[in-house]
DNA sequence: CGAGGAGCGA
DNA sequence: ACGTCGCTCCTCGA
């Protein structure tokens, strides 16, 4: 299993800029091979891989296995993950992957239908509005002819391109929806398409007749930042910001009547490790004492007694960005203030956690003496581009090395915590299972006599992951379905 | 079939 | 030119 991981892992050294890699992409290059794809055996999804017939995906598997191995042969060993991370982290978090992929999710495929029918009579709404305020017929999925119209025919203001054209995405629909009410039932309409079509249909095609159950995909090597993500479907990006959102978090449910679901989330763990790494006395100092971090930094940036709504919105978002090296650009357009408010606002933050700043700086100039960055566990990545001569290039490939030591030490830490709770279920002989990771949380379908030892122990784990100067918190929400945990 | 635009999450 | 990392949908042109 170890070479595995050294064919992908060196294949990231020889093709540092690549986003992601694929067996199939590799065995095209070395061997002009061409794969079986995940697609071809269970004809486009319409079957689960349990109900593809046997002989055709052993050859699916074998043929897996097989090119590793040939991959292997032709690399030289190239390990950026120490044995380590490697024996401590990766290879026991692939058993614990298994148990979950095979738990399955229960999904209730009668609430996607019923949300599925609101959403068709929604959009068919929305779409005769559209077509009304646009005096034609044309296809509202297509920006291409969106543009076409609001600019070309309605001749709506644009200020904002892509590639090839004007844009028409969210944003600039929204700036332009106070004067033109064709433009917010756009959004509303891509606003219950997308709802349908990713989420409603998507989900209901892989439910498994006989058990209602999804089975999902944790890939364990696609992202450059050690984190997990997740296939067929995607269970890391289900819409929660909403109500209308929501509706869809509802339909996922218990195995069991008996059953309730219980997530544990880390609580702002991207800032807590931002201060644990750069050791920063203010920022600890607010998390040591526990008073609210978000309120320590309005403090520090308005430096008065009673706080606004606006102020706080401002210094969450403020706490929130800085942690990715964002420009004063950027972070104005975020929260909409003025340049020189955005300016003066970074400024004040790092003046007040100096620490940080130094952290991000020693970040880059290691990056830039290195060519890698290296996290608390001892991984590295490779960014080719640090010394870039075009500054843009150059700032981007900051950003990545800025980001990495954060988002990295916090996808090991839930990885260490999903072995420990995994292991802990099993000591204890329990029947509650874990059954969905989002970066930051972990859900677990538990059997209702169960509910206490879970709710004390599951938290007790995953805030003793590693010994830091200041606490780990874990929130942890209970509930019938998963909407309700939040 | 793949690129581009869009939108969902952490 | 202006957070990072992902997955999936749809259109459109090769």
């Amino acid at each position: 299993m170890s070479k595995i991981y050294d064919t992908l892992l060196g294949e990231y050294i020889q093709n540092p800029g690549r986003k992601w890699l694929s067996l199939d992409l590799l065995a095209k290059k070395y061997f002009d091979y061409k794969m079986i794809s995940y697609d071809e055996v269970t004809r486009k999804k319409e079957l689960n891989f349990v109900e593809v017939a046997l002989d055709e995906a052993s050859i699916y598997s074998t043929e897996d296995v097989y090119i590793t191995a040939k991959v292997y042969e032709l690399q030289e060993k190239n390990q950026i993950i120490n044995d380590k991370v490697l024996n401590e982290i990766e290879l026991p978090l692939l058993e614990v992957l298994k148990d979950m992929e095979i738990t399955w999710v229960k999904v209730d495929s009668e609430k996607l239908a019923e949300i599925w029918k609101y959403l068709e009579q929604e959009i068919k709404k929305e779409e005769k509005i559209i077509l009304t305020l646009a005096w034609e017929n044309f296809n509202i999925k297509s920006p291409k002819q969106v543009g076409e119209i609001l600019f070309g025919k309605l001749w709506l203001p644009e200020w904002k391109k892509t590639k090839t054209w004007f844009s028409v995405d969210s944003e600039v629909l929204e700036s332009l929806s106070f004067r033109y009410p064709i433009a917010k039932h756009i959004v509303n309409y891509r606003q219950y398409t997308k709802l349908q079509s990713t989420y409603v249909e998507w989900l209901s095609k892989l439910i498994d007749k006989n058990t209602k159950k999804i089975h999902t995909s944790y890939n364990q090597t696609i992202t450059t930042t050690g984190r997990l993500s997740s296939t067929n479907p995607n269970l890391q990006n289900i819409p929660s910001s909403d109500w209308l959102g929501w509706t869809i978090r509802e339909a996922f449910v218990p195995s069991d009547e008996n059953n309730i679901l219980v997530a544990f989330d880390y609580s702002q763990i991207e800032v807590r490790l931002l201060a644990i790494l750069s050791e920063d006395e203010n920022l600890l100092g607010s998390f040591k004492s526990w008073i609210d971090i978000h309120k320590n930094t309005w403090y520090f940036l308005f430096w008065k007694d009673d706080i606004t709504n606006d102020e706080r919105r401002i210094a969450k978002a403020v706490n929130f960005w800085v942690i990715y090296w964002i420009s004063p650009f950027g972070l104005s357009k975020m929260i909409w203030v003025s340049l020189g408010e955005a300016r003066e606002y970074i400024n004040k933050f790092y003046e007040k956690y100096p620490k940080v700043l130094e952290f991000f700086e020693k970040t880059i100039s290691d990056c830039e003496k290195n060519w890698y960055v290296e996290t608390m566990f001892g991984r590295k990545r490779f960014i080719s581009n640090i010394n870039d001569n075009n500054s843009v290039i150059k700032k981007a490939s900051e950003r990545e090395a800025i980001n990495m030591p954060i988002q990295w030490t916090s996808a090991d830490i839930i990885k260490i915590a999903m072995i420990k709770v995994w292991k802990f279920l099993r000591e204890k002989n329990l029947k509650s299972k874990m059954i969905m990771q989002v970066h930051d949380e972990l859900v677990f379908d538990v059997v209702l006599d169960e509910i206490e030892i879970i709710k004390k122990e599951i938290p007790e784990i995953m805030e003793n992951i590693i010994n830091t100067p200041i606490k780990l918190i874990v929130d942890i929400w209970i509930g019938k379905n998963w909407r309700e945990c939040k």
